[in-house]
DNA sequence: TGTTGGCGCTCTATGCTGATGAGTGCTAAT
DNA sequence: ATTAGCACTCATCAGCATAGAGCGCCAACA
């Protein structure tokens, strides 16, 4: 989209941010009050005619005021719109949400959306590490009884994962030690995805030594990955509510579809998953989202995880009509911390 | 509430059952239509009248139909309901999801509460076994880095339990195992609580002996039993969008009100806690709930876990306008499903 | 040429009206 | 004890008029 005269961006602007306030379609009488420009309403009314002819507005009905179009919240994003800083009290509140569970992972993300969803009337939405993706720090493995053994998995960035698996082999539990010990040399640093290929490229190269100990710790850990679900994408929301709150949910079927796609995990994944271009924050308005449920929405995301190796995103789910000004810098920040914590760490 | 005569008992229990199918007040002339007892619209209105003065039914405005009061539903409940065996199909269905991931614990109670709200069109809720009282069959202790240990304890029942935390002093792996041997030996078959006091105890009588293998193992427990949050009740909730089909809850208020409650884990907890009395299946009609939140609602909720040794519950929330029958035997078998499967690992 | 005031038009929201129908309570007859 | 009949109440809905917000267009003006 090309840019606007100054005038055309001025009006655009309080268009917007007008509706953002009070989601009612905007007059030409009362921008024309509002005395920051000094038009008539007529004059403001054909700005606003050939705004709409741009798609950048449209009308509810003849005779309504104005409200944005999803392109006339894009232009808004890109061109009009300004990032004020966070308030240092705002910045306060993320730190001590995201760093009273340091180290542990899981928690410090699910008082991250927390936060968010307390500081904006939206629903947040985190995905946790793919553990796939993430280095390993430790695998141990327990002996439940005689057939079933709990292997205890630590990545690098602290969260821990649990896998129930059957052998038909009877293994006593010093035994089960010595093979962890075996194997967290040989799996340190690597990504479970690392691990699997390396265990598979060894079975080849060992599978005449059945009884070694090699042996054994590669069909060990080989059950245990095929136990695995192989796609554990887990996504955690937080303030649901919040969306009951805005007018464009007030109608019960919109609010059910809404609802029926927070709680459908795959709808989620697909969401979080739609921005992969490496930006560092991104903004998706209305029809811009992949999917259809999210039509109405916007969604304000940022990925998190150290330099060049993003591990999870982080982000906001609004009506179209969202106060991006707020939201962008709120993610970012709360992005920012997370990557702070988690070096740390 | 005394018995009525037959037919004061006929004519309610239509109108229940009637109401409980459409939700609309139940008129005079409809049941007499309803051609199962010969009387008049008159005659009926009469009893009518009766039931309502003995506060068993009410009319949401003059000249509209009679529906049942709480007091209405719980007679019916109490006396004219029939409770039909389930269709195998259905037993059938229950056995399958919860046989799923037999050995898991958790798994299992996800897997029983969603087949529960496919069935029917209710939310189903179900609480976690309580660890502290949990018999423990596994504690180890794996060490993350110089600070850091991750507990993992299992229960006889196949929870897992993970917890992070910190000491001073640096232990290796090895020595990990070794306390983690030892502890077994100690706790096997005690609840966490007993453990608790065992330790406390033997920390008095062997406070001097600071360095053996005992003391450090003491030190150790202590230190995690410190960090975990003393009450880990959890609760698991599905269907809660099955709510949003019935008609009481078209109204936006009441919804909201409601999904509050839904995401308020306190309030979830205070209902599931509030059938203590040993029944082992028992029914809760809107006001009689303890929690305000639920008062449009009813609650059937049945106890599961080892004969005289309750571990969890697991229940039905639905409107009061509830198939109770349907429900009642839905809940009690996939409780006692839950029952036979935890034996049988 | 850009801006403005004025006029007529459109459409929504609101409130009033009367008709309709479901359902009741009461009474008198069976 | 039961029933038929009648008068009454109340919610719902369609129809209609009114008010008000807001627009587009046009002619006048700087």
């Amino acid at each position: 989209m090309e840019n606007l005269t100054e005038r055309y961006d001025r009006i655009l602007n309080a268009i917007v941010s007008s509706y953002i306030c009070s989601a009612e379609p905007v007059g030409s009488r009362t921008l024309s009050r509002n005395a920051a420009f000094k038009l008539s309403p007529a004059t403001i009314r054909n700005v606003m005619a050939d705004l709409e002819d741009l798609n950048l507005l449209c009308q509810p009905h003849t005779s309504a005021g104005r409200i944005p179009t999803d392109k006339g919240f894009r232009y808004y994003v890109d061109h009009l719109m300004e990032l004020p800083e966070l308030p240092e009290t705002v910045q306060e509140k993320i730190r001590m949400a995201c760093a009273s569970h340091q180290g542990n992972m899981e928690e410090m993300l699910k008082d991250g959306i927390m936060a968010l969803s307390q500081l904006a009337p939206y629903v947040s939405v985190v995905s946790l590490p793919h553990f796939n993706q993430a280095t390993l720090k430790h695998i141990r493995f327990v002996r439940l009884n005689d057939r079933q053994i709990l292997a205890v998995m630590v990545s690098g960035s602290g969260s821990v994962q649990n896998v129930l698996f059957e052998m038909d082999t009877v293994f006593v539990q010093d035994d089960l030690n010595r093979f962890s010990n075996f194997l967290n040399q040989m799996v340190d640093g690597l990504t479970l995805e690392g691990v699997k290929r390396k265990i598979f490229s060894q079975m080849k190269a060992d599978k005449d030594a059945y009884d070694s100990v090699m042996s054994q710790v590669l069909r060990l850990s080989q059950k245990m990955l095929d136990q695995r679900a192989g796609d554990d994408s887990e996504i955690m929301i937080d303030g649901k509510l919040n969306i009951l709150e805005h007018p464009e949910f007030a109608d019960l079927d919109k609010m059910k579809q809404l609802f029926r796609a927070f709680e459908e995990k795959n709808i989620m994944v697909k969401l979080l998953d739609e921005a992969q271009k490496g930006e560092q924050l991104q903004v998706f308005i209305g029809v811009e989202n992949q999917c259809e449920e999210m039509n109405l929405c916007s969604v304000v995301m940022a990925d998190y995880g150290q330099e060049g190796q993003p591990m999870g995103k982080i982000g906001v789910i609004g009506p179209t009509r969202m106060e991006y000004s707020r939201i962008i810098p709120l993610v970012r920040y709360t992005a920012e911390v997370i990557n702070q914590l988690m070096d740390n760490s």
